[in-house]
DNA sequence: ATGGCAACCAATGGTTGA
């Protein structure tokens, strides 16, 4: 069973790209960020004839998420709990229906810059939102993943230069801070426990040349309740899908689960 | 020389992202 998540950076600008890469992974659940169209605008035909169930929540120009399956999808949820005025499509989550169910939750953190300002504020009190919803998931000790771009580079060296990054909402105390509040809660990041290395980047910007000086940052995470965890046996990042014509500027990372 | 992106919507530029 492999989960992958990927910022798509638009699924209709890049829907070749998409196909491409959905083919080459081989996974069984793919969880995508920043659909950038509203829902009924999502192609599912192109999709599904490739083979998947989609759970799709969009949003016009911004955001929106989605959950790819090969397996039935069941209790699709979409939106995260705790503010019901927040109208931006970042969360959405779905019980993937294999031999050994596996729930997914698909999540577009907000990036938060400017730091200080409303912004940053919105992305820390989503993150606390969706802390809590984790932590209510947890109490039904099932198998559960938290896949997404979580804006957020846990430590220094999963960013080529930690200088730039100074201050920045996605290195600020706060946001490290919520993301080990969410870790404590009982999850493992599957990279931490499987690789760890430094410098494995899944996210590298569009300018100044930045992938070919492997000028990259680590945001993409899954999270794994102890039920999944104790399944976990492998992880990798795809990085060759930086390498294509029309490229997102993120790469899925992948987790396998026995 | 100290640069160099991409997508969106709307409009031929401004906003957003990371």
């Amino acid at each position: 069973m492999k989960i992958a998540t990927w910022n798509v950076n638009s699924v209709k600008a890049r829907l070749p790209t998409v196909l491409e890469v959905l083919k080459a992974i081989e996974c069984d659940v793919v969880c995508l960020q920043e659909l950038k169209c509203e829902t009924d605008a999502f192609p599912y035909m192109e999709i599904e004839d490739a083979g998947w169930t989609c759970a799709v929540h969009g949003q016009k120009s911004y955001n929106g998420v989605a959950i790819l399956s090969r397996h039935p999808l069941e209790d699709i949820e979409t939106g995260l709990p705790g503010d019901e005025s927040d109208e931006q499509a970042r969360y959405i989550e779905a019980l993937v229906m294999a031999e050994e169910p596996i729930r997914v939750g698909c999540l577009y953190l907000p990036n938060g810059n400017p730091a200080p300002g409303p912004k940053f504020d919105y992305k820390i009190s989503w993150m606390d939102r969706l802390a809590a919803h984790a932590k209510s998931r947890l109490v039904w000790e099932e198998a559960f993943v938290l896949a997404g771009d979580y804006n957020c580079i846990p430590r220094p060296e999963d960013c080529w230069d930690p200088a730039v990054w100074i201050d920045d909402a996605l290195t600020r105390p706060e946001t490290l801070a919520a993301f080990q509040r969410l870790k404590n809660l009982g999850f493992t990041e599957a990279f931490e426990a499987l690789d760890n290395r430094g410098h494995q980047y899944t996210f590298w910007d569009y300018q100044r040349g930045a992938f070919q000086k492997d000028h990259g940052i680590r945001i993409d995470h899954l999270l794994c309740s102890p039920q999944a965890a104790d399944r976990l046996e492998a992880f990798g990042i795809y990085r060759d899908a930086r390498a294509l014509t029309k490229p997102s500027d993120h790469v899925p990372a992948i987790a396998s689960f026995r």
